[in-house]
DNA sequence: TTGTTGAATGAACACTGTTCATTTTCTTTG
DNA sequence: CAAAGAAAATGAACAGTGTTCATTCAACAA
């Protein structure tokens, strides 16, 4: 089975060599003016030869989505450590935050764009996704153990709470901070985090 | 001078149902997917012409753009005679989830898309913008002097507010909502904006 | 060495936004 | 009213897109 198991594995990094290059040129052009062509120019092979490793575009961004998640996962791993959940509910907002600011289009691809989520939710795609959440489900109940969000539910106490961080990183993604003409886009972020921080802290 | 106006009139007119057949078609593809040729089959003229009245498919979107805030400040004028400024920003809260809500793709090519805002700030475009954004800054200023948010900084006050109610919104408008498999949207909505107005309430 | 299998190709299809020389339509002038 | 001029509409053409598929090519098995 030696050579069933090379061809295997240079499928596989096939894949990785397509996904890496869509990857930098996804980032350099953004997701749309990202065409296939360009992918393949890159790696020196024929536009056809990506189809036999993808469906299709969106196949080639939905991986990337995938990998989107494991990132953020992998980052918020370590905060599982702060044992005060109030502190690890804010180190956690940092975190997120860090990552949009960081990691523009990644985020915009993983919480904005359309194509990746359209064609119905397909099980394990969100599982990363579900996993991350669950993340803010555990901080929070373990918030309201501590006398914190009184008689809230956990499942909409964690959309408002998303809801704020994603607001804040998808204004600061598609250029709405430009409402603020006098402002710097950090500054905005920085305090409107901390200004809401401030908010869950009275709570 | 008769026939100059009417030239002009017709002008216009003819911008105006440019603009209602891409609007149209805009609500039913989406704005990546409708083109140009759609919208020219659809008022029975050919492409080309329609570059008599825009300069390019952006310009059409940015037309919509600016339509879209003219709406919604319509919307929100009455408001102006709620004489309780607390009260006042609750009410522009839910309305403005409320114009979310039901002009979900206006809504989305208002704050979420990329296309009609990216080619710098061009003056005038965000004057409806503006004058929506001072409407928040109006309000949480009056809040201040009531002896709310104190010692808070408007500006980073209003992108705090605006971002946690816009983060709501852009979830709905990008199916991000699915990622609660259990809650229906427009419950997550109700709550996370009841959730969130306590919050501002106990500040 | 030959036969078989699967990967890679690249031309082709139907589309896209945009331009522009040409034709058609309307308005003004002689 | 006819001819000249101006304005509006056309649609073919260009360079690009995502995607498909008959054909070629290279690696493996017999």
């Amino acid at each position: 089975m030696t050579i069933a198991a090379r061809k295997q594995r240079e499928k596989l990094e096939m894949r990785r060599t397509i996904l890496d290059a869509a990857k930098e040129i996804f980032l350099e052009k953004g997701f749309q003016s990202a065409s296939l062509r360009n992918i393949a120019e890159k790696i020196e092979y024929s536009p056809g030869t990506i189809y036999l490793y993808f469906k299709d575009k969106d196949d080639i961004f939905h991986a990337l989505h995938e990998e989107g998640f494991s990132k953020l996962l992998s980052m918020m791993q370590p905060l599982q450590h702060v044992s005060d959940p109030m502190e690890r509910l804010m180190a956690m907002g940092r975190l997120y935050m860090e990552f949009a600011y960081d990691n523009k289009d990644l985020y915009d691809l993983m919480f904005i764009m359309e194509a990746p989520i359209k064609a119905g939710v397909d099980r394990e795609k969100w599982e990363m996704g579900d996993r991350t959440l669950n993340f803010l489900r555990q901080v929070l109940a373990e918030c309201q153990e501590r006398g914190h969000f009184k008689g809230m539910n956990v499942e909409y106490l964690s959309f408002m709470v998303w809801s704020a961080l994603h607001g804040m990183c998808a204004l600061y993604c598609r250029n709405r901070c430009q409402a603020y003409e006098h402002e710097e886009e950090t500054e905005l972020l920085r305090n409107g985090m901390e200004y809401f921080t401030q908010l869950l802290l009275q709570a």
